[in-house]
DNA sequence: ACCTGAACACCGTTCAAGT
DNA sequence: ACCTGAACACCGTTCAAGT
């Protein structure tokens, strides 16, 4: 069997949501694609390369649009569909944040509120500041519930810290940065 | 040599301080102590449980005190001071936020922020959304600087990313954060 | 209490060679 | 262009046994 790179990635997406970050190595995708793992080498040049790859078509996949409107909601909304972009894939939050830590995927989102804030009328730097903020909060709590909800399953932490509502609490932290910005414009 | 629990986080810090993360194995730090990896498992029931201990004992060390004073100024010296904790080890926001996610260890700071909050005034659903909040931009923030750094020092990234004042930019997210805070008040 | 020795079941990556 | 086969240099973890 011959593949293409964009074959591969959507192996590896599928892999991912089967079996979790930690099971998506070269050998395993290798297996599932029927293929010894340095072929994959013959598409990327790494792990880490794939693993972008993965992110960006992982945010392209739960793209939505974000409707006309007031510059702040057009922000929430962004903040609100990353969200859901990677809460809708196991570990998706974790391969964003990776991929974007390497500064070689999972850029668009940041992007996109920059765009949607320099509308709002914000200079570029504060933009830029406030864009990384809400990546940040939202990256991180996604990551944050996606582990957890995996631990609870295992049985390893207490009923408590999955009864917390995530959506009202990242909402609720989108907000306050949305506020804070709201008052310098 | 026979070594403590204590012993092995302090030469892990060491490791972590000179290596990196990636190369904090248990089989490099058993070489590094004299030992066999598996006596390791003596003091530690995984990796995890060893990474939480360093994590808690690198956020303890970089700790100071929190000055009397407003709220919100005292909550920025919490989020400050975090930052500088983790930004004094290599790759320090890596280790304090992965043991955060396995919900191991690295709590003490959202549980600094929660008690200063507290003290603000802020109800408790309010004041747990916003540490969280606060923790999750700083981690994130301070990851993304030690990886690029990281990567600038291989220079695989431009000199414009590292140019941008990291400093500024996380402190405008945080002020961000209170501003909205203060609004609720 | 703390450690050894040996094993188990894996990793990512490289590279000459094949079709 | 895409893949094989074999190798290199590693991982985390377990466990019976030693002191």
């Amino acid at each position: 069997m011959r593949y293409r790179r964009e074959d591969v990635v959507d192996r590896a997406l599928r892999v991912l949501d089967d079996y979790g970050l930690a099971d998506l190595t070269m050998r395993r995708l290798g297996t599932e694609l029927g293929v010894q793992p340095s072929a994959l080498y013959h598409h990327f040049a790494n792990k880490q390369a794939l693993l972008a790859a993965v992110a960006d078509e992982l945010l392209a996949r739960g793209g939505r649009p974000v409707p006309p409107g007031e510059w702040d909601d057009r922000a929430r909304v962004v903040c609100l569909s990353l969200r859901d972009a990677c809460l809708a894939w196991r570990d998706g939050a974790e391969v964003v944040a990776t991929a974007r830590a390497f500064g070689l995927g999972g850029l668009a989102p940041y992007a996109a509120l920059v765009d949607v804030l320099g509308e709002g009328g914000l200079g570029d730097e504060l933009a830029g500041a406030a864009a990384t903020t809400l990546v940040h909060l939202v990256l991180g709590h996604a990551t944050d519930e996606q582990l957890r909800r995996q631990a609870g399953s295992a049985g390893a932490l207490e009923a408590d810290d999955l009864d917390r509502d995530f959506t009202a609490e990242v909402t609720t932290g989108v907000d306050l940065v949305l506020a804070g910005l709201r008052a310098r414009v």
